[in-house]
Formats: C-alpha cells, structure tokens, sequence
DNA sequence: CCGAAATATACGGAAAAACATATATACAGT
DNA sequence: ACTGTATATATGTTTTTCCGTATATTTCGG
C-alpha cells in the first residue's frame, strides 16, 4: 500500500494538521498535551488529525509513560521530506506559525523538560 | 487577500489538479485541450479544476485564437514554487504522472506545433 | 451571418472531511 | 483499588468537495 503523491498534499491540506507537522519539523519530538496547547484547540481535535497522520505514515508515535510523543516519520520519501522542510522555511513567520512556536516556548510545566534539575 | 499554505496543499490534494500542474511545470504552457488529452478525462472536469488554479492564483491563463493556454503563475512565492518542482522531480516516473507526459507526446494536432513547417 | 470547435459555467446529487460532544482506555501516584 | 491526567475513539451532524450532464460563450472558417 504505497501512498499517492496527491494524498500526502491532503494530509498537508488540513491547517490543524499542517500546523503540527511543521511544529515537529522545527522542535523534533511533541507529546499531544505540547501540540494542543501550542495550536490552541482542543484534544480530541489533535488526537484525531494525529491519528490521521499517523495511518498514512507521515508520523511516528512513542508512548513515553503517560505521554505519547509523535514526530515526522524518519523513512519517509525523500521528496516530501523535502516539501515539509521548504514548506517551514517559507512559512516560518507568518501566522499561524510563528504563534504556535511561540506558545510553544511559552508552555509551563512541559513534560519534556522536568522541574527538576 | 494572501493565500494560506493550508489552501495551497488543498489545491495540490485533488489527482487531476495535481497532474495538470506537474505537467505545466515539465512542459511550459499548455492549453485544454492538450491536458484533457494527456490525463484522459473530460473536458467539463479539466476545466473546473483550472479555474479552481486560476482563481487561487496558482496559474495563469493566456487566449491565443481558439485555444487557451495555462501556465504556473510566474508570480508564486518561492517557497511553493520548489515545492511544485521538488514533488515533480520526486514523482516524475511514477504512474499516472508518466503516462500523461507519454499521452502529451503521443498526441497528434497539437495546436501549438502547427502542420506547416 | 452560420456552423463547428474550444472552453467555461450552472446545476443537482453523491461522497468525503471536519467538527463538537461524549465516552473509553492507559498509565501514575497514592 | 481509586483518582486524576493524558490520550484515543465513537457518534451523529454539518460542511466541503467532487462529479457528470447539460448548457452557455467565444472564436474561427466560410
């Protein structure tokens, strides 16, 4: 089951869905609780585009305890990796981007960085 | 009114659209009825989705006689101008993108290379 | 002016996508 | 075992997209 060029642009296509990915481009690994608090929506809504992502190959997951983490999928087809990478290079100032970078950094409490040292 | 990159992906995510812009990227300008012959599908459907590129920007259009010529926008940002070249590259020898290049060559009376010499 | 060819649009219906809300599952700490 | 947190999925609905057919518009040759 090889993936038609025209259905990674759909995955693409979805600002909820492109949003996440460009974050993980630029930040690596995301649990859920980072990307629903950065983009500002709610779970179910992320979960749902992720778990898009995720049946198409685009992303991995990795359960870390409670936190399950996802990130670009490291085999994917060399152009779309490219596409994905010029895509935030274009973008990377504009809204919504910039703001959901920017919340990002702002999040207390993420689960990555422990409170303690 | 500034195109979100979400929209742009939108655009790319249907076949047919999809396959007329690699195809303008590959050959230049193109008129209708050239592409309807290349992807093999009906005029009316052709049509529909240049205008859904034209309207967004991503084409432009350009009457000679009978026919009407489209072509990527000159215009475009750079940065989903080399995503249309990056997917074209990545994508170039795969069904059904080579087969329309094929069915554009095969293609007798095109209106652009004229019977006399 | 008339017919034929190229192209565009209008229309109604079918299929797909996206949504919010509600609920289920998995894990952590107690 | 119980509670709270993180995440996933199910459900019913609304919105969007796509389609084929039919028709309109433009242009050319006569």
């Amino acid at each position: 089951m090889t993936i038609r060029p025209s259905h990674y642009f759909q995955l693409l296509s979805d600002e909820t869905r492109l949003r996440c990915l460009l974050l993980m481009q630029q930040e690596g690994e995301l649990c859920v609780c980072e990307l629903t608090h950065a983009l500002g929506v709610i779970q179910p809504k992320v979960s749902r585009h992720l778990a898009a992502l995720r049946d198409a190959g685009l992303v991995m997951d990795r359960r870390q305890g409670q936190w399950i983490y996802y990130r670009l999928h490291p085999g994917l087809p060399e152009w779309i990796s490219q596409v994905i990478a010029t895509t935030t290079g274009g973008v990377l100032e504009q809204a919504p981007f910039a703001n959901d970078r920017a919340a990002l950094a702002a999040m207390p409490n993420r689960p990555g960085s422990a409170c303690c040292a």
